[in-house]
DNA sequence: ATAATATATCTGCAATTTGCACATAGATGT
DNA sequence: ACATCTATGTGCAAATTGCAGATATATTAT
């Protein structure tokens, strides 16, 4: 489209991984199912999947974690030993855990219909490039 | 999420292909570029990319269909032979293809990334499962 | 004849996600 | 005193989507 939308290098800019609807939530909670943590060191962590090169926005993050916090996927605390200002830590709960594993399988599901999409593309254009009427 | 998008099939329902983000775009666009038609049977030919179990909504497809040609990627001629209503025939353009073959570099580092991601899962579940405190 | 259905296109509208800009605040360095 | 890094959060506009409904032609059933 001409001017696309405004996802920070969607369309019209570089390859990015982030045309999956809500990526962020299955990441983070892969993430803090590996352990516990709080928001700024989960952005760092969202880079291991593909946010290094379009990293997202930290409204996004933060705001990811308290509505899953509020729909109880979630917990956390907060932690003012250390220094700097007080981070919010994180952890998953066993009903984080099950919505994990359904993201994994809605996941599974579009990897499957993309690599069938970019497979009848390039069975398409080697027979016959060049025609569109 | 609880409530999740609402997007049909979306999270809370059965996995479905729609995660991706304006993904009728490419396939239109695909099979556009293997046969002129018009939207009610481009309603059809989505099937084939996994929209068969979740069904896009027409307002969708001809929405897109009459923003693709605003943007100079299709054409469309109306077509008054043959029986029931005038049909309006889309053909792709020059444009529209390159621009198809970009949305299709996207979509495979959409594919990459997806992969990595699922990956990092399995294997994360693979050593110590049941474990999230 | 009349009604219902299939074909075919399109327009409001509300819900949702996202990105940008901005606000707040503690700790550290100059 | 000032800037910077860490850390969390809010307000707002733009964009996509799905639902509901409008419109209109042609075919089939009653």
């Amino acid at each position: 489209m001409p001017r696309g939308p405004r996802w920070r290098g969607g369309r019209g800019g570089v390859p990015c991984p982030r045309h999956v609807y809500r990526f962020v939530e299955p990441c983070l909670l892969l993430l803090l199912h590996r352990n516990q943590t709080h928001g700024y060191d989960l952005m760092e962590g969202l880079k291991e999947f593909g946010f290094a090169e379009n990293p997202v926005d930290s409204s996004v993050v933060y705001r990811t974690l308290r509505s899953m916090e509020a729909a109880g996927l979630v917990t956390s605390t907060w932690d003012t030993t250390g220094a700097g200002p007080p981070r919010r830590v994180y952890r998953i709960t066993a009903e984080g855990d099950r919505y994990l594993a359904q993201w994994v399988a809605d996941l599974r599901e579009t990897n499957r219909v993309l690599h069938s999409f970019l497979k009848a593309y390039d069975e398409h254009i080697r027979e016959g490039v060049g025609e569109y009427h």
